[in-house]
DNA sequence: CCTATATCAGATCGACTGACATCT
DNA sequence: CAGATGTCAGTCTATCTGATATAG
């Protein structure tokens, strides 16, 4: 016996290492449950499609730079999603006929029948993720994590 | 003007998004404090590193198996992070007579000094972070984030 | 012989930067 | 002209895999 067996203390743990475990759970979660939809097979749907994908279902027509705003990533990432999405026939671009430079995303057919699936996929990886904790807490957690998010962006 | 301008709803956002951009704002807020420090210029030091001076700190001297696995980390990359803090002659690699396999890994002095630095980098960060937060949510918070993680770790 | 520890090389992926064409 | 939008190339970092050497 050399140490004492560190019983997993994450509690001791820097926050910043919990954040990146929990993300990095919450986002394999996401991933493989997407792995397993026989729709979206082949695909290289992420997370951020999902995002995507209810910005537009919960907005209405946006450009790419206003969903990139709502989800807080980089214009330039946004580009990749909007192809993947594309590619699986769920969302189009339209050119914006008001402003020529922006497009008008919108779902297509099978992206408002697809939506349903993606709903229910993050909502089971969220209800994976938040297991250890009560509804109660689970409303709470997700309101804090939302105020926390929201703060530092109005900069 | 074309759509309702999005509010930020970021209540209404996957929460695998909102861990990752929690996570990379608090990454981004202990980054910029360890540049600032001048005893640590030019160094590397992540915020892994001091994660790994706590556990040293609190459990005495580990291995870095023991370390990856308190941290949550791949021990392949517990490998460089303790290369750095070598490097700045903060902790010392000792083969570890009970087994020679591993080492036996502690603070030197001025990393007994550091770690006093480190851990108010870290409570800096986490204040800015959790700034929105009260007092008691703060510690709610991370009660619920270190249970999640903990939860998810025992499989 | 099989396992554990530490190490290294490389693959992969997400976040970010800078440059550019197009349009207002 | 300046500014906004979308696109692309490339960088940087973190995470993970697989192979290896050494020790139990």
């Amino acid at each position: 016996m050399v140490a004492a067996p560190p019983e997993l203390s994450a509690s001791a743990l820097p926050l910043s290492g919990l954040l990146t475990q929990a993300s990095t759970l919450a986002r394999a979660q996401v991933m493989e449950r997407l792995g397993q939809e026989p729709w979206a097979q082949g695909g290289n749907l992420r997370p951020a499609c999902i995002g995507a994908m209810h910005c537009i279902a919960a907005f209405g027509p946006l450009s790419q730079r206003q969903i990139s705003e709502v989800l807080g990533l980089d214009p330039s990432d946004i580009v990749t999603v909007i192809d993947i999405l594309e590619a699986h026939g769920l969302m189009e671009r339209r050119r914006d006929p008001a402003d020529r430079r922006r497009y008008s995303l919108l779902l297509t057919e099978k992206g408002r029948e697809g939506q349903k699936a993606l709903v229910r996929i993050a909502d089971e990886a969220v209800e994976t993720i938040l297991a250890p904790l009560d509804a109660v807490e689970r409303e709470a957690f997700r309101d804090m994590l939302s105020r926390i998010v929201t703060h530092h962006r109005q900069l």
